[in-house]
DNA sequence: CATTTCACCTGGTGGC
DNA sequence: TGCCACCAGGTGAAAT
């Protein structure tokens, strides 16, 4: 389900309604563990804890939490080592944040989904999360292929969450190049390699490459210049323009508040495979490369 | 080392 | 209706 956009829209819609809750209850369900971390461990440190802030990094969801026994407004008496760290948006959070004891990662895989429901709310099948909050609501996690992962990490043991890849919100131009030089693959499964960058999928790739007039079976250390700057901007394009529309709901994409996003109205050539290109009515062509469909306008794309 | 393929899961769709 | 093949927003281990 979740690229850039659409966890960028999942984790603002979470971080607006429960930032500034206490986790008094959490309940993990499933017969197997399909998490990064026992799920009795991770229900041990994020029982008490305050979910200061939730945000994005790459395709990541970071719950920065508290200390098990602080109230929302405490000071900063116990200062944490290790707290002081990298991977967080310049919001003004930091002074905050410099006291955060925990953080509760989350990754959507194909189908995970992060829901904010009232108590009542029917639990969906697949549901294999659920953090009670003070206010009564819950936290859901629901992932029915379960490639989702979830990690809890002790702050005072860890480093905070870093994606691995550059941001393609904000790469320059000079590091956008230097990711690609010299590189014998196919540009498409390039965009794709999380190392790189971080948060672009299936969709966004195939969608920057048209914006950009770039064939995905081009080799990544053979664009020139302007190509890589045109990919660049298209990239940023794409992706900004996505978030504005909620995302992209092909199948069953839903933000925390189960509402659809709408930019799949907006793809040019994502599963658009034989029907006319909007720019020159060419059909859209439809291979796999790097295991993944993809799809591109052999006119408009050279 | 860099690059490619495939397994991990469940569910929806379309052909026969 | 049923059965089966194929497809799906991702990722990392194994193979090449």
């Amino acid at each position: 389900m979740p690229e850039l956009p659409e966890v960028e829209t999942i984790a603002s819609g979470v971080n607006l309604r429960v930032r500034g809750e206490r986790i008094v209850e959490v309940w993990f369900g499933g017969k197997r563990e399909p998490f990064k971390m026992p799920a009795a461990r991770q229900a041990k440190g994020l029982e008490g804890r305050v979910i200061l802030e939730v945000h994005r990094t790459g395709k990541h969801i970071v719950c920065e939490l508290g200390t098990a026994d602080e109230t929302v407004q405490s000071h900063p008496s116990r200062k944490d080592k290790n707290a002081a760290r990298m991977g967080h948006p310049s919001d003004g959070f930091e002074e905050q944040a410099s006291e955060t004891a925990a953080q509760w990662i989350v990754h959507l895989g194909m189908t995970g989904r992060l829901l904010v429901t009232t108590p009542d709310a029917p639990v969906a099948p697949h549901t294999h999360a659920r953090l009670g909050l003070a206010s009564g609501r819950e936290l859901r996690f629901v992932d029915p292929r379960r490639f989702g992962r979830l990690e809890f990490r002790e702050l005072s043991r860890n480093a905070g969450f870093v994606a691995p890849g550059a941001d393609p919100l904000s790469v320059t131009t000079a590091e956008f190049a230097q990711l690609f030089h010299g590189r014998r693959l196919a540009i498409k499964a390039a965009l794709l390699n999380q190392k790189l960058l971080s948060g672009v999928g299936n969709i966004y790739a195939d969608e920057s490459l048209f914006r950009a007039g770039i064939r995905p079976r081009r080799l990544a250390g053979r664009l020139k210049r302007m190509e890589l700057e045109a990919l660049r901007l298209a990239l940023g394009e794409v992706l900004r323009d996505a978030i504005r529309l909620g995302g992209s709901s092909v199948s069953d994409y839903v933000d925390s508040d189960g509402m659809p996003g709408f930019f799949q109205l907006e793809h040019c050539v994502y599963q658009r495979t034989g029907l006319p290109c909007l720019r020159c009515q060419t059909p859209i062509r439809r291979i796999v490369l790097a295991g993944r469909g993809t799809h591109y306008c052999p006119q408009c794309q050279r």
